[in-house]
DNA sequence: AACGCTAATCGAAACGTTTCGAACGTGTCA
DNA sequence: TGACACGTTCGAAACGTTTCGATTAGCGTT
């Protein structure tokens, strides 16, 4: 800036104001100004302006894994709504751990970001100091967080998975397995909620051995599938309450050498483009990801165009059972579903 | 900073040195400034620190799509790899838009980014200026750039569609379709020419027809596979030389109401988690995205260590050929190869 | 006792912007 | 003609670091 202000003759005050339309300038000096600038091929320097304005126009996003097809959609859509607001995003992943989490948000808020939208893993940690201190506007995607109050999109999880259960009961299942992630997390402990509430509102019981839990990774779910299958009782149905986990459980199948839907039924959370182009075409939950992206998007940016100090907005987005035919009906007519 | 210097009465250029070790200091000043860093909460600002190094410990790395597996993986290990090395990374999204692009690497560039890692859309563009200036190191991921000579890390895509093409006309296949994306990507043209020369080594015509190029997307695989399938003389066998573009491939079929492989065989470019959970279990080219992701991630490493001047380096991986059952033999048996 | 050497500390400039208040020239009005 | 307002332009401070050269104190040598 300083040698556009030289090759124009005139001070760099002149040359901010220009660029930022901040103050008038005549004419003539715009004219030499736009020639200096072209000449030099200037790029004004955005580190130099975010330490004097105090803002990077820069938000950071931390998801566990971007493999992991809802996260990838809703990275996915959120990148593009900051890019069409004019700013960039630094990602994250943390492999659901909570000190890469905690490491990666203070990597962030170092380099400045104006705000976060986060999928939580755990509880509190170092974000509940963050909020607290209000510097810095946090928007939970996907996942709440105990004691954490500031704004969030999640999914009605508990409702979702009641509805999904519901399903496989009355197409007759009794012994419904469940595989589920590490219960710190708030959307697995509501999804877990829904699929007892669907048991008991139909007068089931509730099996301990039924229940499974993994780490969200496919040999997760594998393991945990192959449990459930070697059950002296076995399960007629499985829902997989993470999506990559359910390959997993795909796998156990075939590799115990059954079939889905013929021998067992499988539903799991989150659709995927894959989805319903194969054999089978798996139930899922599908989750609104296009507006789950960008309510957050709206939400952080909204604070960032200043609206700081209204209450924190929670918006709870309906998911939707996409019935395909993974599952069968039990008792009835043994007739498989499948195409 | 000044505060830390003040609450622990010392100056900011000894608490500068403290912090980043650049010169001894006394264990009593270390102490006190240690209490008054723990006092105050103070953290270190990165936007100033870069202003004054020049560097900002951030990289930038731009892709098509991150819902295309290949980049959801290569952008997944990428991460990973400079998370481990202390940098940042930001992502942006092109959707194979040649302005979009540029303007973002404009986006990343006057945010200082240190180092770009760019799948590239379309040929030279911005981008040749960046390399010829030499400021920022680039490394060119999946697709080389006309007229841009500098680091890269590429499959040999001919090779992985010559052996794909070859295998199909091994099973007995003569009128292959072949999909391909928009011929302005260095990737398309190179499989393409993989396609032609796996055809010309089987003295098979290579005919016109059996040509289509889309725009990545899932529907312009479906469109793409509609006119292939109602030719008067269809082929036997479609090559999708792009992943999202076989999910269009795959409905179409489904819809046109054939069977694969029945009716008709399948292969595509690029392994996906769910590859060999369903039927039919696809056939595909599978990339070393591990080892692509970290190889891109060293070469820029590598430059950001200092090493400038070493003449550009160009990696070329190999493809592997992952054969399942969505390919049947002709011919011979008509027999089904599937499970 | 004077000297030089080393280790520890500090003051101040610099990075490239933005912004505030001052300065300047010109035209208008009493 | 003098006062005033207005439109333009500019000088300089500030943002929070790093770094260079200078300063000081302590200590062993001659």
């Amino acid at each position: 800036m300083l040698h556009v202000a030289e090759a124009a003759r005139v001070s760099v005050a002149t040359v901010s104001a220009l660029l930022n339309g901040t103050a008038t300038v005549s004419p003539e000096l715009t004219q030499r100004i736009e020639q200096a600038i072209r000449d030099i091929g200037y790029k004004r320097n955005a580190i130099a302006r975010s330490l004097k304005m105090g803002t990077t126009r820069t938000i950071g996003l931390t998801v566990p894994h971007i493999t992991n097809p809802f996260f990838t959609d809703v990275v996915s859509v959120i990148q593009q709504a900051f890019d069409r607001a004019g700013y960039a995003v630094m990602l994250c992943c943390t492999d659901e751990d909570l000190n890469t989490q905690d490491e990666q948000i203070r990597l962030l808020l170092d380099r400045m970001v104006d705000g976060l939208i986060v999928a939580r893993v755990g509880d509190g940690g170092i974000l509940k100091g963050i909020v607290e201190d209000a510097n810095v506007p946090v928007v939970l995607l996907d996942r709440l967080c105990e004691g954490v109050d500031t704004d969030a999109v999640v999914l009605d999880n508990q409702r979702a998975v009641f509805d999904a259960i519901t399903y496989l009961i009355h197409l007759g299942h009794r012994r419904i397995g469940y595989i589920t992630g590490t219960s710190d997390i708030s959307t697995m402990r509501d999804r877990m909620t829904g699929y007892r509430e669907a048991l008991q509102a139909a007068g089931l019981p509730v099996a301990q051995e039924l229940v499974r839990s993994g780490n969200f990774h496919e040999i997760d779910g594998y393991n945990a599938t192959m449990q459930l299958l070697s059950l002296h009782d076995r399960p007629s149905a499985i829902f997989s309450a993470n999506n990559p986990m359910v390959i997993g459980t795909m796998k156990a199948i075939r590799d115990i050498g059954l079939n889905c839907p013929e021998d067992i039924s499988v539903a799991c959370f989150d659709d995927f483009p894959w989805s319903d182009v194969f054999v089978p075409q798996l139930t899922t939950v599908a989750q609104p990801v296009q507006a789950i992206g960008e309510q957050a998007a709206n939400l952080l940016l909204d604070r960032l165009a200043g609206n700081r100090d209204a209450p924190p907005r929670k918006l709870v987005l309906k998911g939707r059972l996409m019935i395909r035919n993974s599952c069968r009906p039990l008792g009835a007519v043994a007739q498989t579903v499948s195409a």
